[in-house]
Order: C-alpha cells, then structure tokens, then sequence
DNA sequence: CCCGGCTGCGTACGACCGTACGCAGCCGGG
DNA sequence: CCCGGCTGCGTACGGTCGTACGCAGCCGGG
C-alpha cells in the first residue's frame, strides 16, 4: 500500500515456473474468494506476476480454473492412490478409509472449499466434469485394489457423504485433531457397506 | 431487445409478493448464471422489477442469496419429509430412498446445480452453514420415522454421495427417464446401509 | 381540501473487471 | 557488430458491477 507512485519491478525475462506459479496462487485465490471472487487481477498479485502474464499464459479465467483444478484433483488422487497402494488387506485398507474421512489431513477446510467450487463448476459444465470424472475414475480404481467394483463405487459414494456431513456439521474450523466427529459412526459405516451381503 | 427508449413501466405502488418474485427469480438467475454470474441487475431483469428495489428489500446480495437459499432448502425439505411420511413401514421407506436417487423428478439439474451451490457457499460461510445444518437435521429427522438415528445418518450420507456420483457420472441432462444409473447398484446400497449388523 | 411524511424507485457515480494493443528487451543469423 | 523477430508485459478502454442519493407519488391528519 502506498509504495510511490511506480516501482517498476524488475523485468524477469527468464522465469520458468511462472506458469505454474500462477496456476498455484489461482487455488490460493479460489480458496480465499470463491471462484466468483477470482479474478486475473486478483491472481496476478498473489502469483507476483503481472496482469499482462494472466492473458499472455491463458486464454481466459476459464482455462486457468481448468488448469487448476486438474492439478488439484491429481493432487488429492494422488495422495488417495498412495494411502490405498500402501493398504496391505481389507482390514488396513478399512482403516485407511475411516482414516481419511475422519482425519482432518485430507479433509482440510481448504480441501472442501477447493472440492465443492469444483464440484459446482462441474455441475454447470460438462468441461469440469472430465476433471471429476477422472477423478472419481481413479479413486474407484485405487478402491478395486481390495474391494470388488461395486464395493469400490459404494464406499466411493459413502466417502463423497460423509465427507460433505462432516464439513458441514463442523461450525468452525478448529485448530487440530478430531474436529468432533464420531468415528465409531465411519467404523460402523464402512463396515456395513463392505460387508458382502450375499 | 430494441423496445424503444425508455418504456417507462407503470409505477406499481402496491405490489405484494415482489419481494417473493425476486427471491424465486434469484434462485432462476443462480442456476441459469452460478452464484459468480449472479448480480443485482441480472436478479431485477429476472423478477421485471426496477433495480432499486434490490436495495430497497435487501441490504446485499449477501441477504437475498440467503433467503433464496433458506427457500429452496426448505422446499426441497418439505418434499422429502412428505415421502418419508407416505412411506408406511421400513420396506416402503427403502424404495421411497431408492426412487429419489435415481429418480430424475428429485434429482433434477436445477437441484444439483443449486445444492451444490449452497455447498459451496457453506464450505466458507457459517450463515450459509445454517442452513445447510437446518436442512440436514430435518432430513435425518424424517429419515428416523423409519430409521434409527445411526441408520438415518448413514441413509443421510448415502444418498448425498450417491446423488453426487450420479450428477458427476451424468454427460447430460437426459430428457426423461433414468438417467442410465444403475438402479440395482443404489438398492443394493440402501440394503447394505439399512441392514442391521447386530 | 391541503400538505407533511414515508414508501419505493430511477439514476448517476466510482470501482473493478477482462482483454486488445503496442512496445520494450533479448537472441540468433549474418 | 547490426538488426529482424519474437517473447513477455504495461496500459488504457469499454463494459458491468453495487449502491448512495434524491425525487416521485400516495396516504392520513387536520
């Protein structure tokens, strides 16, 4: 605020990354303001490019937002591929699921932000559903490593449910731990759903 | 388009219901544009009511989204309290659950867009979380005519996932009918959810 | 009838937006 | 060295936004 009347950054002619930096401070931004209080403007500054860069690297807020929620759902696929790979039964991989929907890790406020504008995107265009398509793809596919395919889809389902209770029950956001919710509930919920009927 | 100068519309001193008009008219707007592309002047176009009267009957955007929204939870709370009380035993209440998921009269696009809407604004704002709260509880409310409380719950974040999976498996909106979601896997959902372990 | 006050609206203003456009500054070929 | 071209950016423009402000038009008391 009221630094002269123009510093006249440096030009950085060379400044590989400055896309991903961008596309990084998007997520920041959509986090901070929603997807309706993301502008290039707003991204610029808090990638420390300048406005020029936004159109120059991007067509448009459309294929930022795309970019960045692709990146985004890889991220959190990822980390979900990973937990389940690491899962050496059922049992472990029960665990792994009551784990991450309990556990404020995975289930971080930033997460359920950046999850539901995605989701509300999705909703609206068939663009951002590829995303969360592929997305809820690659989580079944983790799911199959222990659980049979209409397993994998209801346990998908149940976490998708009680991720969204969860983070609506939560009033605030607290510091650490628990965030209050029973996991004696998610044990009793995942067992009923892999439990094999037949 | 093209209507001339200025139509100079009849002044209306008494207009009841104009209030109502624009809350209706900014849930249209909302699905139509996204809570991002929903402006005052786009609402007041919607409603054919003067823009003035945005502030006149609401002190912002703020206040009018949350009416609209309280509207439409209550709306779509009232219709699925009325099919839980038409459903006179257990076995009634499953296929009551399992028909709204799959059914397309409950699960509209219009709903989707505007549920996950209302998500989006509860991720962030504890207003918005009040209502997202009220709703939930009426829900598992209804479901505990039927239900014990941990298997209204779980019945609760069924259906939220699965309606969520089905929205995001969805390509398109399908003009009638089924929406090719597989209706034996959500009645082989509901049973596993329902069904009593003890 | 007359008129003060209040309800409700038309409008204009300042802020912020996306983006087109033109010009720096570097880089390779001659 | 010289210079054409291309990468990347600063800026200015047209448009949309929310909202403050002032003025119509009606309504009740005298």
């Amino acid at each position: 605020m009221a630094d002269g009347p123009a510093p006249r950054r440096r030009t950085r002619r060379t400044d590989p990354g400055r896309r991903d930096r961008i596309i990084d401070a998007c997520l920041d931004v959509v986090v901070a303001n929603g997807v309706s209080g993301t502008s290039h403007r707003r991204v610029a500054e808090a990638a420390d490019v300048p406005l020029g860069s936004m159109t120059y690297h991007f067509t448009g807020m459309d294929e930022l937002l795309r970019e960045a929620f692709t990146r985004y759902a890889r991220t959190v696929s990822d980390r979900f591929e990973r937990r389940m790979s690491e899962a050496a039964d059922v049992g472990e991989a029960r665990r792994a699921v009551v784990a991450m929907i309990t556990s404020d890790v995975v289930t971080s406020r930033r997460d359920l932000v950046l999850t539901h504008e995605l989701y509300t995107l999705a909703a609206r265009e068939p663009a951002f559903r590829d995303i969360t398509n592929a997305w809820m793809a690659r989580s079944r596919h983790a799911l199959e490593r222990h659980f049979d395919p209409t397993t994998a889809r209801l346990v998908d389902a149940l976490i998708e449910g009680l991720t969204i209770h969860r983070a609506l029950d939560t009033p605030q956001d607290p510091p650490g731990g628990g965030a209050g919710y029973d996991t004696a509930l998610v044990v009793d919920a995942v067992e009923r759903v892999t439990a094999d009927p037949g």
